[in-house]
DNA sequence: CCTTAGATTAGACTCAGTCCAAGGTGAGAT
DNA sequence: ATCTCACCTTGGACTGAGTCTAATCTAAGG
């Protein structure tokens, strides 16, 4: 698997810092980081980064499928580099820690499916990791 | 299984009209509405509800286990008052159309619960349904 | 009827995310 | 090496879902 960063300056990417910083931190398996938190892990490295610069890297991530956005509970969402091997995630419900799982893909039998043409499927299992048990 | 009305009434609920009407929107499978939705239902009976008593009334709701909430990709909840019969959702991405669909629940092999307690799992079909699909 | 704990309300507020117009810059061309 | 401009970044205004609050109202038990 080649780097994020060389995929997208083979799309053409202006190689910015700003861009090199956001893809460095969106990388690895069971990373699945808020927008402030990857802005915050981006101003570690180069402090003047901006919200919107943020913002706007992740959504053209997404929408060449180099990220995958996850719609969490709380509302914000999440954003995940594994794009290269389908899975599915193990959710701690009191932490909001996610975890990549690898899973058989349920399947609809036909009178389930309504006519739709199935395009994909999410599975997510609600959970509480061992931490949050612990200090329960 | 006795109407939701009854059964807030038995739980020391006061029955007002807000709520009753609310509730009498919140019936039915397949049925998953924004709040927005559920207020605009609420209004054509009873035109001077606010939207502050339709986010307390189903805050409540799912608070009690009446109603489960479902996060939409599109960042706003879903209420769904189908919580007696187990279930996952098909969901059409154009429309944003959501069926409830019945399917075995998927489990996760020793190895791959990393140590968490599962609590539960929800599974989503993504797809298009035969309206959109004929629309394009 | 009275009473009051609990319910409703308008509108201010929060917070994630989007949008905009002005200024800055990567990288191909010379 | 420098120029150039299409593309990128930025602060701040804006949006929209949802929450909070303080004032007012009312369901229902006595
Ligand atoms: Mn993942
Ligand atoms: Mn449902
Ligand atoms: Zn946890
Ligand atoms: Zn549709």
């Amino acid at each position: 698997m080649t780097p994020l960063i060389d995929r997208l300056r083979r799309r053409g990417w202006r190689m910015t810092p700003q861009r090199r910083v956001i893809a460095e931190a969106m990388t690895g398996e069971h990373v699945h980081m808020t927008a402030d938190e990857v802005l915050r892990h981006a101003r570690e490295v180069l402090p003047e980064v901006s919200r919107a610069t943020v913002y706007n890297t992740l959504n053209e991530m997404v929408s060449i499928g180099e990220l995958l956005e996850i719609t969490h509970a709380d509302g914000r969402k999440r954003y995940d580099p594994n794009v290269a091997d389908h899975h599915h995630h193990l959710l701690c419900v009191e932490c909001g820690r996610m975890l990549d799982v690898h899973v058989d893909d349920p399947a609809l039998t036909a009178d389930q499916q309504h006519g739709f043409h199935i395009l994909g499927v999410e599975v997510t299992f609600r959970a509480r990791c061992p931490e949050c048990a612990s200090a329960a």
